[in-house]
DNA sequence: CTTTTTTGTCACAGAATTGTAACCATTCGT
DNA sequence: ACGAATGGTTACAATTCTGTGACAAAAAAG
């Protein structure tokens, strides 16, 4: 996946470079701007996935921001989370007059903040990730957490129902010991590949009558049947 | 237990789908079609407690489709949400003519709609059985807030009643302690991830002999059974 | 203000999970 | 047929996770 930008608009130097660390730290990219005007300018060139936008802004204010970015074809999908004070009039923020994403109160925590933005991407992106796989007699509910072989429920660990998530997502393709270690370990894990056999090893034995979905793909790694 | 039904009815599958997921989410039941004729079939049929309508539509358009609704007494109670372009005549769609019950303009957020939904079905749901969940011996009342296990009344602070009411409204999905914690303490909690452990231990206690519909999922949080 | 209730955090023990290494079994090229 | 790779199996120590009880701070009730 790509990075995804965030643009924040606030004029208080403090909070904005609070705001820019922890987006980055997050592993966002970020764009910084103070002003209202400044803003639109920079959302309609550079197409940030969203928009931190203070209400309370020099000059153009956030609010006729907001409803700018709204009317504008090109940034009118861009989620905008704003910041405004307490007892501001979130209805209208929200509702369609303003049409924020949703907004955070002032003061906030930048975890909060975080949340937010976090929230709004997942909302926005338009590829909800498929819930239910299925391969042979194995069907995997990745919302439920839970995997059947036939009408038999099977219990596995966290390991095991991602390591079995992640061959089914990726069903008929054979998927090498590294990839699978960098999808279900995640990239920072250190340690030998051959803990993905132990682990398919365990998946197989739980699977049952299932285990045959699982092919072992000699010299590359492990594929599922289809 | 009253599931409330959402009734979707919209051609782009994307935007169907993305719906569709939403609704699930926050604990809808969810009914599609991409066909105007085919959505008044189902309203009648299933009675969905609100119908979401795009206004283009390939065949019979949104309008008809709303004004038919209208015009049979089966379904002229049931709430339609419109998804409508930009510009288009909404005092008209709103008004008596056609009879929306609210309408969202797209590009829209799945936040968006899904407000708009609530509020519907808050304005239009006189039936306070609509606040009512249940799973195995367990019955919750958010609107009287009170809970039962088999006929015995149960009473718990209120976070406790907010967790097991967030537990049955995903009823069946997993619900990591992070997505718990946002949902029941707000996004700006900034605790510890095992508080919830420790509340899920006082909820247990005082369920009993319903307790059993709790089920920990390692690695991951809770789920109701079902 | 005092008492009671509720709530969040912590420490700890038991249990489940996991990564590794060592050892077989199988496959493949020669 | 043979040796070298490669994958399967097993056992085990180390780690991680959850349930529990205790406790102090915070909130609510009196």
């Amino acid at each position: 996946m790509t990075v995804q930008t965030i643009l924040l608009v606030e004029d208080e130097k403090d909070i904005r470079e609070l705001l820019a660390l922890t987006c980055k730290r997050e592993g966002f990219a970020v764009l910084e701007t103070e002003n209202g005007a400044k803003a639109l300018t920079l959302a309609r060139e550079k197409k940030p996935d969203a928009i931190v936008l203070d209400l309370m802004l020099p000059g153009l204010d956030g609010l006729s921001v907001c409803k700018a970015l709204q009317r504008d074809p090109d940034t009118a999908a861009i989620p905008v989370i704003m910041l405004t004070a307490r007892g501001e009039e979130i209805d209208r923020i929200v509702g369609f007059e303003v049409g924020a994403s949703d907004y955070v109160v002032k003061p906030f925590s930048t975890r909060e903040v975080m949340l937010r933005i976090k929230s709004v991407l997942k909302r926005t992106s338009l590829v909800p990730e498929q819930t239910a796989l299925a391969s042979g007699a194995i069907r995997l509910d990745a919302l439920r957490h839970v995997v059947f072989v036939g009408d038999e429920e099977v219990l596995l660990t966290v390991t095991e129902f991602r390591l079995l998530e992640d061959l089914l997502r990726h069903a008929g393709q054979v998927r090498s010991r590294e990839q699978v270690l960098d999808a279900v370990w995640g990239y920072s894990f250190e340690g030998y590949a051959r803990t993905v056999d132990t682990h398919i090893r365990r998946l197989r034995a739980k699977l049952g009558p299932g285990a045959d979905v699982i092919e072992t793909v000699r010299g590359i790694g492990y594929r599922i049947k289809g």
